[in-house]
DNA sequence: TAATTCTTGACTAATTCAATAGAGTTAGTC
DNA sequence: GACTAACTCTATTGAATTAGTCAAGAATTA
């Protein structure tokens, strides 16, 4: 019942570009500086996020890696999906999965299973970066209700 | 965000022994055989499950395994921790994991790992043996309320 | 005692995941 | 226009986990 380290390090990159969103390119090696994540490594994830449109990139000195879209236009889900695929917590209730279950017509956990995905995309769904940010925010300065851009 | 094999398999063993509550032993290669389970892996699923107090054994002829409890008494969720340990979608949210997140003091996903982990929990917790039952006979006989011991 | 069934621990095979490596391309700057 | 910082892409490795197998043994019943 894991994210993958991919889904945690992509999130938390985007988490850093989104505190940074307005204020230019923000190099790899930052990002990886500041969020702990293996640079060769979070090259990879950040080409994804680009090739899906979250991220746009510029090349150069003063290059780096910028949201494509607002943070509140961002959400977790949205990173998560691209990253580990869809929440479902097993093949039968996962809609990109086209495996048939050999017991489905006997099996009573299905229903149990799609409640479970439902529950965990409804909350990665309706959570945007800028939510993140806020509570990010709200851990370095109890108190602050926004975020400075 | 998958249940492991292990946890399905599990699951779905204990469903059939569910429904098979007060009508004695039930071997294990007829529980593998309605669910599709291998039955060398089963053998070691069920074990775990004896030694949780789940479930009892008998040996010899009309041997095998029985509910240690009534339907309403066993939670999904307890063959599920028990299995895979759990449903913390990352350590940092997990209750069982003692390393310490290097990046906690600016992540902003901490709580929202944290609804999710309690959004499945409340789920697999309120869900039991009987639930499921149930959910199984309506689909083999739809407008049927109740099954039968 | 013979057939049946659970019990135990060791073992292997396959897959997935995380990370690394390296050779390139592009863009900005002096 | 050369230098350098930074992005792009593919391939490969290594470790860890997971799934599944095997063989021998112990208990129960008929």
């Amino acid at each position: 019942m894991r994210i993958s380290a991919k889904g945690d390090y992509a999130t938390r990159a985007m988490q850093e570009l989104a505190m940074h969103y307005n204020r230019g390119p923000l190099p790899i090696e930052a990002i990886a500086g500041r969020q702990q994540i293996p640079v060769r490594y979070l090259e990879q994830l950040l080409l994804i996020l680009k090739r899906a449109g979250l991220l746009e990139s510029k090349r150069g000195v003063k290059g780096g890696y910028y949201l494509a879209k607002p943070p509140n236009q961002i959400t977790v889900g949205q990173i998560i999906r691209l990253m580990d695929g869809p929440p479902a917590p097993i093949f039968c209730v996962d809609p990109a999965s086209h495996d048939k279950c050999p017991v489905e017509a006997i099996c009573g956990f299905q229903s149990v299973w799609d409640e479970v995905h439902q529950a965990v995309a409804g909350i990665i769904d309706k959570t945007t970066l800028e939510d993140v940010c806020h509570r990010a925010m709200l851990k370095l300065e109890p108190g602050a209700a926004t975020y400075r851009i």
